[in-house]
DNA sequence: GATAGGCCTTCCAGTAGATGGAAGGTCAAG
DNA sequence: CTTGACCTTCCATCTACTGGAAGGCCTATC
């Protein structure tokens, strides 16, 4: 593991999939802490830093709200909150988690069904096109 | 099945869990067709535009954009694309969302580590939280 | 030492995807 | 005959970015 401890803003970009103009947006917003900052000023941030804004990225585009995210990773900062506390907000959402799944379960059964009636070839339709029963999940 | 066939708008959203404003929205950006009307110029809706919405009621709330459910919806309804172009944007969408619950499935297992690691008692903190670790996915 | 690129700041504009409200009108039930 | 649900259009607000401009500092290269 390389140790990347003093990291400009546009390293964690590349590193994270998170644009430089969306990180400090992100400050803003509070969804993570004010970075530290350089003699030059320049925000420094670390490999766990990277890890953190992975976390967000995937969490975010897999239609949890910037809200949520927070809160989220608030949970795992906030040292005041109790054990009770923490683990019944973390078994809720992993019970949101596994509905999620569930559903983008159903929605791939839907257009593997979709694909796999289709015949592949130059025809001009596949047969389940004519209704919409496809959608019955 | 109950034969719901001339569905008011408030009914559909009702059933289907969009809310009619939404539903005019989506009527106006194309993602679903112009509603039929009756004599009285209400929307006419039926079980099938139940399902749809549900549909894309599921697919935004698990990260899917407007624009990719409006071209997801439109592979089930144009008639004019061959079978074989059909087939390879569904197993293209087929394999985005293994990736989405691949994800999915990372950020469970984060999340429930969390809580597993929770005493669930009246301490102050979880032990997982001095580190960041639980977010080496 | 000049120039280029990455960073800093603040601010303002625009986009997507809704969501809410107001204005003004129709319709069907109690 | 008054509610309540629908119709229309329009305009404002919100979230979560994304982009650009202005003005300035840092760092590396020619």
């Amino acid at each position: 593991m390389s140790d990347h401890i003093g990291m400009t803003i546009g390293e964690v970009a590349q590193r994270s999939g998170v644009p430089a103009k969306t990180i400090r947006y992100y400050e803003d917003a509070g969804v993570i802490g004010r970075a530290l900052r350089g003699e030059n000023k320049y925000r420094t941030y670390s490999d766990s830093d990277v890890q953190t804004l992975r976390f967000i990225h995937r969490a975010r585009s897999l239609g949890f709200s910037l809200k949520e995210v927070t809160d989220l990773l608030a949970l795992y900062r906030n040292r005041r909150r109790t054990s009770r506390e923490v683990k019944k907000i973390a078994l809720a959402h992993v019970a949101e988690i596994d509905r999620k799944i569930a559903e983008l379960t159903a929605i791939r059964k839907t257009i593997a069904n979709l694909a796999e009636r289709c015949r592949g070839d130059d025809r001009p339709d596949c047969p389940i096109l004519d209704e919409f029963e496809a959608l019955d999940l």
